[in-house]
DNA sequence: CCAATACCCTGAGTGC
DNA sequence: TGCACTCAGGGTATTG
């Protein structure tokens, strides 16, 4: 499931392997896999073919690559999505959604997503940043990121302190996972509520999301099933690094308590019940 | 305006 | 063997 560190090891292998090379054809195998594009799958290759690739960029979980036309292509991998660099030779993938051959017969980008969460679009005049997707915040890897600002939005939120870490519009990045593995570190069970936390308690949650992000990024990301590989088709190995998700049952790595599994808004949230006690008040969901 | 929910999708896994 | 069912969950549209 790409998260921050995942998608941030695709935009390295994009920039190293796309940048400035231009686009010859694009082939679009699969309609959901293009979004926003009223005028259709062939204007969308259309727009895109004899367009130089000037580097490649990320906000959240989205990616975006600037165009010599001044657009620029709009990637989310979405839940299973794959970006791939392979020879033109290699055979296609069983979920191979678009292609891109390049006009230096290089080898070929590819967009692979079993469940089509994810998708491309063309973002005009979005070289810079696209319109689409200005709403999404800045993440905490970004040296722009403003603690300060995070810290007073948070602890304005009226909901818990995992929906509002998953809340792309106010931290972006973060899914699922890292959300509770920082919650783990933080010792905070994530149905509190987040204007009930406290400035120094905001600020040491965001320091462990920071901290979290950027092991798992050095380590090349999270793989679990193989769905998430880097452009080269490698997956990462944080999965070994991991305290609470997907441990259900086995004992927490701090205090021996077997993890737990509770259910929270359709997917599951892991904590230590000794560690992350729930907030007063609150029912075991 | 803000928060919470429904929905999109397919393959793997499970129980009968 | 096969069928029905559950689960994985990011982002957006819709609802409250």
């Amino acid at each position: 499931m790409p998260e921050l560190p995942e998608v941030e090891t695709v935009r390295q292998g994009l920039a190293k392997w796309v940048t400035g090379r231009r686009i010859a054809t694009v082939e679009v195998r699969h309609p959901r896999a293009v979004r926003r594009h009223l005028a259709g799958d062939a204007h969308f290759a259309a727009v895109l073919a004899g367009r130089t690739v000037l580097d490649a960029h990320r906000r959240g979980k989205y990616l975006w690559l600037p165009l010599d036309s001044g657009d620029a292509v709009i990637g989310h991998l979405g839940m299973s999505g794959q970006l791939l660099v392979q020879p033109a030779t290699a055979p296609d993938e069983t979920h191979l959604r678009i292609r891109f051959g390049f006009d230096d017969d290089g080898p070929e980008l590819r967009f692979i997503d079993q469940r089509t969460f994810g998708g491309l679009s063309v973002s005009e005049g979005g070289a810079e940043l696209p319109a689409e997707i200005a709403h999404i915040a800045r993440d905490p890897i970004d040296p722009a990121f403003s603690d300060d600002d995070f810290v007073a939005a948070l602890r304005r939120k009226r909901t818990e302190i995992k929906r509002a870490l998953l809340d792309q519009t106010l931290i972006s990045g973060v899914g699922n996972i890292y959300a509770d593995e920082a919650l783990w570190r933080a010792k905070l069970h994530g149905a509190r509520p987040a204007d009930a936390l406290t400035g120094p308690a905001a600020r040491r949650l965001l320091g462990h999301v920071r901290d979290v992000l950027g092991e798992a990024l050095v380590q090349g990301g999270t793989s679990f099933d193989a769905l998430y590989v880097n452009v080269n088709g490698e997956s990462g190995y944080f999965d070994r690094s991991l305290n609470a998700y997907g441990r259900e049952g086995l004992p927490c790595n701090r205090c021996g308590s077997p993890i737990r599994r509770e259910s929270f808004m359709n997917r599951s949230s892991y904590s230590c019940p000794r560690c992350q006690p729930r907030p007063r008040g609150t029912a075991v969901g």
